[in-house]
DNA sequence: AAAATGAAAAATGTATACAATATTATCTAA
DNA sequence: TTAGATAATATTGTATACATTTTTCATTTT
């Protein structure tokens, strides 16, 4: 049995969605569905159903690939700081040995590793996490909002933001200690300051 | 100038969403494109366009009208219980006296009114608290999972469940007396036993 | 010039034909 | 029977033609 391929419009709306989160249609691009169409070689048909599902998570907004303004993203990450402070403060009490060794794994790599380990370690120290709380709700919803945390996550760890590791550090201590207050303060703590950092260094404005 | 009627896709995917939310087409019901079509009187072309909305939005997966299982619905009410606890706890510190005394207006209408009353105001208590965060993205989170709280509500509301209106109160109450974590942990509390009430009168399993 | 008008062009929305898959029913061989 | 193959049917996926709406841009009017 060989492995049956997804439609072209699952294909075009994963295309789309990648081409846009790292850049290559740029923010602000009108989506013209023949224009599109020609460029993956496929009909209106599958690029209307793509754009739909883009419009739905909000990459797209009445057919222009949205940026989120400063306000939006402040939104946005205040909904990410509540959701992982909860996970922190939950995993505190919950975590498996695995999952606790897995994140001193990652904070080992993003201190040794080049460029692109560190990024990933630092997603997945984040991700894992996310994950402890075992909800596939609040993992979809941090999910959703990945296209501009990867924006910011490239930011603090290219640009190096001084003492981000130390601070996974010391979230993975208080969650090993089960102190759960502490780790949920941490963890808000950082991603305020992830976000003040990226919003400077991006320039981003309303 | 008169007003511009929405597409057939858009109007589709208002009156299936109604449908499905209201019972009218029940869970678990198989949506093929042909048997919409005909009944809405339209091409397949705007119905498959409503239908990616319904999946992307969750009401329906792999074509068939979709019904949380408890477990799902467990992880959706800690997710609402996280963003209005937090929205409770924001507004102790932040609520206009616009809002405060609309909460008791709900209140009272709440205790008075008839069924429908009832209803629409424990909703506009609930909306209210979550509104007064004005962070669109938390908004938009609860609204999307408003299909299975309305399902909670009705069940909560018009089968009287114990104190369910003195709590309120005592929300409401410490809000107005800026003791944001009482409030959080009230409304954590108050949503924790609608849980319990509507999944046993609900009788839904997994 | 600025605003208003209205063709021309472009883009979106819908129906439909046909192609590709998936599902169901039917039949055969163990 | 029943597991497996295969034909029949139903459903989904795609391209395309045409209809409708929106946008653009030149022209006229003030």
């Amino acid at each position: 049995m060989q492995k049956k391929e997804a439609p072209n419009n699952i294909q075009a709306y994963e295309t789309l969605r990648d081409q846009i989160l790292n850049g290559k249609i740029p923010a602000n691009t009108k989506l013209t569905e023949t224009m599109l169409a020609d460029k993956l070689n496929i009909s209106r048909t599958p690029i209307r159903e793509a754009i739909i599902r883009l419009e739905e998570e909000g990459l797209v907004k009445n057919k222009y690939v949205y940026i989120p303004s400063e306000t939006d993203i402040r939104h946005i990450f205040q909904v990410r700081s509540i959701l992982e402070g909860f996970a922190a403060k939950y995993s505190a009490d919950f975590i498996s040995t695995e999952s606790l060794n897995k994140l001193k794994e990652y904070i080992k790599t993003a201190r040794n590793g080049d460029d692109n380990d560190k990024l990933k370690a630092n997603y997945l120290f984040h991700q894992t996490i996310v994950e402890e709380t075992h909800n596939p709700e609040i993992v979809k919803i941090i999910n959703k909002m990945q296209s501009i945390i990867y924006l910011m996550r490239k930011t603090v760890t290219l640009q190096h933001r001084p003492h981000l590791i130390d601070e996974h550090e010391e979230i993975c201590q208080e969650i090993e200690n089960g102190n759960g207050e502490k780790a949920e303060k941490l963890v808000q703590d950082h991603l305020a300051k992830d976000l003040e950092f990226s919003i400077n260094r991006l320039g981003i404005t309303n």
